[in-house]
DNA sequence: ATGAAAGCGCTAACAG
DNA sequence: CTGTTAGCGCTTTCAT
């Protein structure tokens, strides 16, 4: 049986309001007594029982992640940032992977809700209506990573989507590329569809290749779609020279269906990613993309929560952070 | 603030008794009170507090994961076992990311202690004398996943290693090749170093190429240590037409190597990989690998504690599962 | 400085 | 079938 307090101060021939007291304000506590409670605990190898400590403090310390798909490694920086953060304020934390599935998003928030996690972060992923309220019902704090909500006052942290997909386009522009495709996210189940496509507009219009802007596929997320996509947008214009792929994932797609066809990247094609992912920099040729601090993402958004369940406000809603271009051998000049 | 058991009964107009007995035992409670009930739970959002629970059940309904490298995607098939294998059990799940980092493991399974998780997966690494002594102190059940003891006597799942080596190594010698090399595990830090070294090592012997049994390199599990490894091990040994990696990771670092070398894969030399990441479908070659079952390895050892959770003992201490041989590009007739 | 006792929210006898 | 009540292990007044 677990040791419990009474076990201790009776081994310790004190009472059990001595032995809470060596733990939590120590210097109220006699020396002679405290050493007696300190080797009874050790001894006995006890742990105070959480469930006790829950039920009167009302927190669990603990936060709850919510990931999208843990096989996809950009999330894997995130939990390792959120983690750290969670090390570092006291906090233990749940991770929990949708595989981008409703009905398993929402019973993990009544996990979390039940057992009372004290904050959540919500990684990378639409907060529909359904989420939020159940998330607001539950009265659990929460912020949003690698993604926003324009429409209800949610903190957040992302970097800036548009001028990101912006660099990159611009980039490939003074490559000297002028048939630019693009493989982006769907715009209705993804939050960085949009502004990514706006960017990629932004950056053609101002160099005057708006013919370029049908000349774009979306892809799912994962790799095996952006390879179908990238072979739609080569049959349909077979003369594009580079590639904005909103995603190293799909850089990879792109890369591995043009290897397929024999069409080399970077001397025929050039084509850039998105997120510098660990595998970027293995992949063969090695991907030129755009750098999201993705770990920092990730530990600052576990801070807002802290921020959040400690103060009960927060001081900047809406947080960008910055990317930056990663110049590697997936490109080259026209 | 969180509605309780006593907000709920005040609502329904009933006892806290009756208001728990829907709950547990819905049957027990006349049809007309338990409608109310049950009104009363959805108007308020009501959910059960855990930490009463726990202290009543002694149960946490939560698992433990203790994951050595979250960023290394052969874990994340791990999780998505665990996870599902969690959801059909009825336990939440607590993953935890050590980074290799024998304090920050100790530090977690305190945690776990704290928390009081019914039971632990303790994926892939060795399992020193000193965290069997915390996890065998904290008298939470566990199981070992992609890793053994046969020090002691726990559970574990995961696949014969030496057979899946040698299986590797017996393709490439089919192949036709005779200079063989191999980047491997190193032996003091990984439980899968030392039988897949010998599966290689059986190969080599049972068809009189021993002379091999020198061309080896370690790496350190990351894909920079075995693109260095790679490096020393074709400076030492420029004639090998073939490598064995026990890892996609040294696989893709190995190519990565002998790609910025001018070296064609697998043209020049063929290189086979381990695990069957995700990846290793969409690497440029493709390559060819031995494929873990990484998922059900994830599921069954979720499995098994459960066994150990629910009934106190386990029916097959050390199980193994089986490997495959997945043909892609990577490799090549000599 | 320390012990006794109340109470956190829930379940499980025990009465009725 | 339902309400009352005694804990589960701990923290925190309140006395002493």
């Amino acid at each position: 049986m677990k040791p419990t307090i009474r076990d201790v101060a009776k081994m310790a021939g004190v009472s059990i309001s001595t032995v809470s007291r060596v733990m939590n304000a120590p210097d109220t506590v006699i020396e002679s007594k405290r050493r007696r409670v300190l080797d009874a605990i050790e001894e006995l190898q006890y742990q105070p029982n959480s469930f006790a400590r829950g039920l009167i403090y009302k927190k669990s310390f603990t936060l709850g992640l919510l990931i999208p798909d843990i096989e996809n490694i950009y999330y894997s920086g995130i939990i390792r940032g959120v983690q750290d953060a969670c090390i570092r304020l006291g906090y233990s934390l749940m991770i929990c992977n949708t595989d981008r599935d409703k009905d398993r998003l929402l019973s993990y928030i009544d996990a979390f809700h039940e057992k009372q996690v004290d904050g959540i972060v919500f990684a990378s992923d639409i907060i529909f209506p359904e989420y939020y309220e159940k998330l607001a019902g539950s009265r659990i704090p929460f912020v949003l990573v690698s993604s926003h909500s324009y429409e209800y006052d949610i903190p957040s942290v992302e970097i800036d989507d548009k001028a990101a997909a912006y660099d990159a386009v611009k980039y490939l522009i003074g490559l000297g590329h002028t048939e630019i495709g693009m493989i982006g996210f769907n715009h209705e189940n993804s939050i960085a569809g949009p502004p990514r496509f706006e960017g990629f507009l932004q950056a053609l219009t101002e160099c005057g290749l708006e013919h370029n802007v049908e000349k774009v596929k979306y892809a799912n997320h994962r790799f095996e779609h952006a390879y179908e996509a990238a072979g739609e947008l080569f049959a349909e214009h077979p003369g594009i020279t580079a590639v904005f792929c909103v995603a190293d994932e799909f850089a990879m797609g792109t890369i591995s269906y043009l290897n397929d066809r024999n069409i080399s990247v970077p001397e025929q094609v050039s084509v850039i990613g998105f997120d510098n992912l660990r595998v970027a920099g293995m992949y063969i040729p090695k991907l030129t993309t755009i750098a999201q601090p993705i770990y920092e993402l990730g530990y600052r958004a576990a801070e807002k929560v802290h921020e959040l369940v400690t103060t009960g406000s927060i001081d900047i809603l809406r947080e960008k952070m910055s990317h930056r271009l990663i110049v590697r051998d997936s490109c080259r000049e026209k």
